[in-house]
DNA sequence: GAGTGGTCTAGACCACAAT
DNA sequence: TTGTGGTCTAGACCACTCT
């Protein structure tokens, strides 16, 4: 590894190789699914011992960037439906089991974005998003209303999808190339008015917890805002704190 | 190391070192702001290389269970006010601010334990706890009313202390030897009634966040519970998703 | 059998803190 | 100056996967 291989000096080696690796899947020189060269491999290239190799994909691995396999290899870690919705969907019922909704479209459209989602996704005011209103159902009742925001420039096609899945990450990862790797939830409590007390059958006025999550890429651009709605009588919002 | 310092076989050695030294924390052979021996020490001592010691002390610092310090040595974690409010506490402000909230106890009684704290707590039907009530405020305005739940065998004489303060986490871990590494939340919305009605100076009816933490130690012992309805109009419960 | 990541060791040098 | 943890290297051996 040359000087001029990173400019951003005084960082231990390990650190510019894992920059310089991070950089790799953040340009897509290395998509998700795909396989990275061996150790020795990446230790030749650079000009570094393997153990340097192995400290920045060990990083690599803790933050679920790369998934490492004994005897096949080290591979872009990629989104199925089911890691996304178990890694980011937090309801549990009254056992603390983990519930996966199903999910009924009720509308999709093309607006001009309101003041949280210009503030949200980090686009100007004026920008068009496409909007996405969801009724999700938990063991067939239904719990969450809500509203997914794109930006419109971001992901221009997401409208005209025949057929939404029910974890949109999959689908932003397969057809615009964003893979949500981090997001921030910010949660309150809210009383029901409508349209939730029609769609969810409860009383204007129950306290529904909502749910405001932004979904950012691994170079910290936002991809979705989510707003969501959920009757918390039989489930729970669990979060482990460690 | 012998084959006898072990009964747990087929683990990395690294693995085996540090479920030893982890033991030496739970039977209190360190105690929380000590230091431990160096490296070389208990390389030395466990009959392994000092690499091997370094991977298990390296994991031990990233589930804080340790904390090292380059040129100073590596010790025990502990708590302090502040590392425990800001760790634990979750309150952040319209600007994502996160907030420390002053306490109030409004209450402080010793009775039979309910079926929420017996399952929680892991105790016994017919045990006793202590259960403290309090009001927190954010910003000198009443925000949380909160009762916290903890066993009498395991903190005999919480109910005699002159002045509980705002963390109690540093309490537990002074008079006690009990540390809380962990907590689950369990997050829910409700409608709010006397007393939290009075106390928030809130409408009945308003909806509340409530929080049931329950909070445990390193070897998974349940050391209190906590329930707090937070008044959630002005602030967000903010968590991060990796 | 060949190639991969996983473990373990040994030694060198560096940055930092205390004395 | 001494001792600590932090980095970097090189090499050996192991466990697993594929062909």
């Amino acid at each position: 590894m040359t000087t001029a291989d990173n400019l951003t000096k005084f960082l231990p080696l390990y650190a510019q190789v894992k920059q310089l690796l991070v950089q790799r899947l953040i340009d897509k020189t290395w998509t998700p699914g795909m396989g990275l060269p061996s150790e020795n491999q990446l230790a030749a290239e650079l000009k570094v011992s393997q153990g340097t190799v192995r400290k920045a994909l060990d990083e690599m691995a803790a933050e679920k960037l790369v998934v490492r396999r004994q005897g096949r290899g080290t591979f872009v870690a990629e989104h199925t439906q089911e890691q996304a919705l178990f890694h980011f969907f937090r309801l549990v019922d009254a056992e603390d089991q983990q519930k996966i909704p199903e999910s009924e479209v009720l509308s999709l459209e093309v607006a001009e974005a309101n003041e949280l989602e210009v503030q949200r996704l980090g686009i100007n005011s004026g920008d068009q998003v496409t909007r996405i209103e969801r009724l999700r159902r938990l063991d067939g009742l239904p719990v969450i209303y809500e509203i997914i925001s794109v930006a419109l420039r971001l992901m221009p096609n997401v409208a005209e999808e025949a057929r939404l899945p029910n974890s949109l990450y999959g689908l932003y990862q397969r057809d615009y190339g964003l893979s949500v790797l981090k997001a921030v939830e910010r949660v309150r409590a809210v009383n029901a008015s409508t349209p939730e007390t029609t769609l969810l059958g409860i009383k204007s006025g129950t306290a529904l917890l909502e749910i405001e999550r932004t979904a950012t890429s691994l170079d910290g651009q936002a991809i979705e805002l989510r707003v969501s709605r959920c009757h918390t009588d039989k489930y729970r919002y669990m979060v482990e704190l460690t």
